[in-house]
DNA sequence: ATAGATTGTGGTTAATTGTGGGTAATAATC
DNA sequence: GATTATTACCCACAATTAACCACAATCTAT
């Protein structure tokens, strides 16, 4: 049972089946979907997993996108690229949900899918590609961590 | 009787059953759980460990979490380490908790554990790992003794 | 010291969850 | 318009998890 019915964390192991499903973790379907049955909005990620956004939450989103200028190229090219790949997904009655063969590609995804909750969203991962992706990229800014951890973990 | 009713202090052992069920120490239940229907935040520890925070304590730092942005990669996979391994249990009616097979192989649990209070929350050990965690600590530097020394006074 | 309450540990039962596959409905192709 | 492919909707079952009960050991108060 989640607390905080706004924030998603833990990690969980699931397959992908031959249709391209996956379970969407059983503590997260309500929070996820809350008042939006059964829905929410799924998306490319900006690492190589997938994203999943609660309905409410992916509105603020494109309300901070709506307040980037357009007279940027820089700007443009990110409203594009974010809202490009987004769509809304339900899951069925058993809490799966099924992804689309472009996501699956982008995501590399194979038999196993890692979900892990990141406080307003949660990913999609390779578990492969998750594990040395946090590998390497750990120990290259291992001193930005540790600044970061002396400032919240408690 | 815990001295100060925020603050966790002492020393438990207990056994960890065929289920991964692990007791929290009576006294602490009710402080760890305030206001939160038997329930708090586990996850795995900086040491060889599992940590447990009152929720409260944990959401200060879901709170620091939020306001990293997501554009920074360094901050995802930040946040992703943190909350990755976090989730919120409740003890049943006997005072017990479940861990989950990640986190009792993480913190390398056999048939006993140890459960220390440390100040803002408690932690969750394997009674020989601590022994020889103990043992490192008391080779710490004196010099680090005196850096904290400025910082905190006994 | 004794009775009553609390605490720690084990096991059993019931409910939920994860996974596979089947069938009907919809869309796409020729 | 018939055929094929794709997608949505159900059903079934194994596996896991949560809820429940029992009881011995320990502690508390009189």
């Amino acid at each position: 049972m989640t607390i905080n019915k706004n924030t998603f964390t833990g990690e969980f192991s699931y397959s992908l089946d031959t249709k391209g499903r996956v379970n969407i973790p059983a503590k997260f379907r309500n929070v996820l979907s809350k008042g939006n049955q059964r829905s929410f909005v799924i998306t490319r990620g900006m690492d190589t997993c997938i994203w999943v956004y609660p309905h409410k939450v992916w509105l603020t989103i494109e309300d901070e996108l709506r307040k980037l200028s357009s007279l940027s190229r820089t700007n443009r090219s990110f409203i594009r690229s974010t809202v490009r790949y987004a769509s809304t997904v339900q899951y069925d009655k058993q809490g799966r949900i099924a992804l689309s063969q472009n996501l699956i590609d982008y995501a590399q995804l194979k038999n196993d899918a890692l979900i892990i909750g990141v406080v307003n969203k949660i990913e999609i991962w390779n578990p492969k590609l998750l594990k040395s992706a946090e590998k390497d990229f750990h120990e290259i800014k291992s001193s930005e961590f540790d600044e970061l951890a002396n400032q919240i973990i408690l």
